[in-house]
DNA sequence: GCCGTTTTCGGCCCGACTGTTTTCAGTCG
């Protein structure tokens, strides 16, 4: 192996930005900063390591980066430094890239108070520039002023506060909450149309803020009706009829942006996003001598420039000759093409799924994890409720370290019985149309063994592995471990792939080809868990996932009965990973599963 | 500096807001 510096995706993303800043502050070809600035970001949502693109020569996957950065990149991986990077760095003050760090602060003002009020070294710098507002010694710069000076008093104080690092919210937890108030203001008369913006629109897996959309004839009439919504604790700001901004008794933030029915739908389009994509269809749009905003579509070869309007995105987006793109998939990675060429994927529906394959019941299997909550019956009962064809319990593997392995073995025997005695009574005594699946979320230990002995895996219909222990191995010993806890053929899942915990935890490093490449040959399916805090294969994965023809399954991880439908947010994970129905295992009918799983 | 079924050269998203200014520059989403 070649010698090498590690840097983090984090890390370099940062360089980028510097990069991009100290291009600004020489008014260097605004382009060339755009470039690096989208380098950046493009960087820091990769899903690989670059690191380990650059070992595996594979950084022109990159999008953003182009012959000259990966130059640049080889050499920082190489030596541990860029020399053009210092270059261009040289001449400028340390202390400013600190200074970005303070909100409402970009390159030019940062350069300014570096100079200006020479504070050169990094050290300390964001402290100085403090004692020197409080001195009242910005104010008195060229192009600053008594509000200025305020201002970045304030930026640098809820910076030290960490005000700024805000948790993002988890998507049910936001949808749950948005949902709450688009009923309310679906009571309202005036309201014609009522939609979620942003992220929320889009069912990202963390939500920043909360921004809702009206249509309405009549606005203040909505923003009367709004702000007599119970949960609301501040008005920040009203009078405008396009915008109203609140913070709710919980501390949340709810934007509501307001507009005319004859032009919702440019609105709509505009405050979805994302922003990748609007800048992709704006791009997209100029060539067809076409301007975008949120207000309509500019004629920008016509004298007048005149303002066409849209009622609803489907026209929008068909005036640019391109079907409606799902929210979902709205990312930049693709769909603007493939709405072109009219080939967007059918996304999988909530009404497609026939099972859940992941469900953690009450027996007592005496785990080395935690136990479900909810009897078998009552997660059957929920399951009708829910339209499923087929149902499977895989709660944890008996607890290695407490048990011998006879005794496991003896457990897994009576587990069998138990559930043999359920599917009597269902399918034979009461004939409820559902199949019932005895199956097992089995830990891969650190070297690719399950845990679980091998005669216990008779008394099972099939497994999951999933790894819930040392999460700091090396991406090839991962890739390995994870490669051999997949092999046996009773196991035909690998439960939440990635490890990743949302605002918490880091996913573990995985070679995802080799994975990806063993699971279409091997036929093992990888788990699109819905439960809140993993949603976990990535979207990004499963889009990678699918494009090679590997198959997911969605599946609860329930632990109780009423997190059962929790699943349409993993449907949500799969529609932005561009699944359709013939990706998805359980959209499969019980047939095709029983024959899968050799049943 | 990146990128490509209208280009390997010549393009590169759009508007709101704010503060310091008398017409604009910088920042943000």
């Amino acid at each position: 192996m070649k010698k090498s510096f590690s840097f983090t995706n984090k890390e370099i993303a940062k360089i980028f930005n510097e990069i991009a800043a100290a291009y600004q502050v020489k008014e260097d070809n605004q382009f060339k900063v755009a470039a690096y600035q989208k380098a950046a970001v493009s960087v820091e949502h990769a899903t690989s390591e670059i690191k380990d693109l650059w070992d595996d020569n594979k950084l022109d996957q990159v999008p953003g980066i182009g012959k000259n950065i990966a130059s640049y990149l080889d050499e920082l991986f190489r030596t541990g430094k860029v020399k053009h990077f210092e270059e261009i760095k040289r001449d400028l003050p340390p202390a400013m890239f600190e200074f970005l760090k303070i909100p409402g602060v970009g390159p030019k003002t940062a350069y300014a108070l570096a100079t200006k009020l020479n504070i050169k070294s990094a050290k300390n710098a964001i402290e100085r520039l403090k004692k020197a507002a409080k001195e009242g010694k910005v104010r008195v710069l060229e192009n600053f002023g008594e509000k200025s000076e305020k201002d970045l008093l304030e930026g640098i104080i809820s910076l030290e506060k960490g005000e700024l690092k805000t948790k993002r919210m988890l998507l049910p937890y936001a949808d749950n909450l948005a949902s709450e108030i688009v009923n309310y203001l679906k009571n309202c008369p005036q309201v014609l149309q009522v939609h979620p913006l942003g992220s929320l629109r889009r069912m990202v897996a963390t939500i920043g803020d909360i921004d809702l959309s009206v249509c309405t004839k009549s606005p203040e009439k909505v923003i009367d009706y709004f702000l007599k919504f119970k949960k609301i604790r501040t008005v920040l700001d009203k009078g405008k009829e396009s915008l109203v901004r609140v913070i709710l008794l919980s501390g949340q933030q709810i934007d509501l942006r307001l507009s005319l029915p004859e032009s919702y739908g440019a609105m709509l389009q505009y405050f979805t996003g994302s922003k990748q994509h609007n800048i992709e269809l704006r791009e997209y749009a100029l060539k067809k001598g076409m301007s975008l905003s949120e207000y309509g579509i500019r004629l920008i070869n016509l004298p007048q420039k005149p303002l066409k309007k849209f009622a609803d995105e489907e026209s929008f987006y068909h005036e640019l000759g391109l079907s409606w793109i799902p929210p979902e998939i709205r990312e930049g990675r693709g769909e603007i093409e493939a709405a072109k060429s009219n080939s967007l994927p059918r996304l999988i529906d909530n009404k497609e799924i026939k099972g859940d394959l992941h469900l953690h019941s009450n027996f007592d299997i005496e785990p080395s994890h935690d136990l479900g909550a909810s009897s078998p019956e009552e997660m059957i009962e929920e399951a009708l409720r829910l339209k499923y064809e087929y149902l499977g319990f895989s709660e944890h593997n008996p607890s290695t370290s407490q048990h011998t392995e006879k005794q496991i073995i003896e457990i897994l025997k009576r587990k069998s019985e138990f559930f043999e005695q359920i599917k009597y009574s269902i399918e034979r005594v009461k004939k409820i149309p559902i199949k019932i699946l005895n199956g097992l979320e089995i830990d891969i230990k650190p070297n690719g063994e399950l845990a679980l002995p091998e005669k216990a895996f008779d008394y099972l219909d099939y497994a999951i592995a999933s790894v819930h222990t040392n999460f700091n191995l090396s991406r090839e010993k991962m890739t390995q471990r994870v490669l051999r806890g997949l092999q046996h053929p009773k196991v035909k899942i690998l439960g939440h792939p990635t490890g990743r915990l949302l605002e918490e935890r880091e996913g573990y490093e995985l070679d995802w080809e080799l994975i990806f490449d063993f699971c279409l040959k091997n036929n093992k399916f990888l788990e699109i868990s819905a439960w809140p805090n993993r949603l976990d294969l990535p979207d990004i994965l499963v889009k990678d996932a699918i494009a090679k023809g590997v198959k997911v399954v969605i599946n609860s991880d329930s632990h109780h009965v009423e997190q059962m439908k929790l699943m349409k947010y993993g449907v949500a994970v799969a529609r932005r990973g561009w699944a359709e129905s013939k990706d998805v295992l359980n959209s499969q009918p019980w047939e095709k599963i029983s024959q899968i799983f050799n049943i």
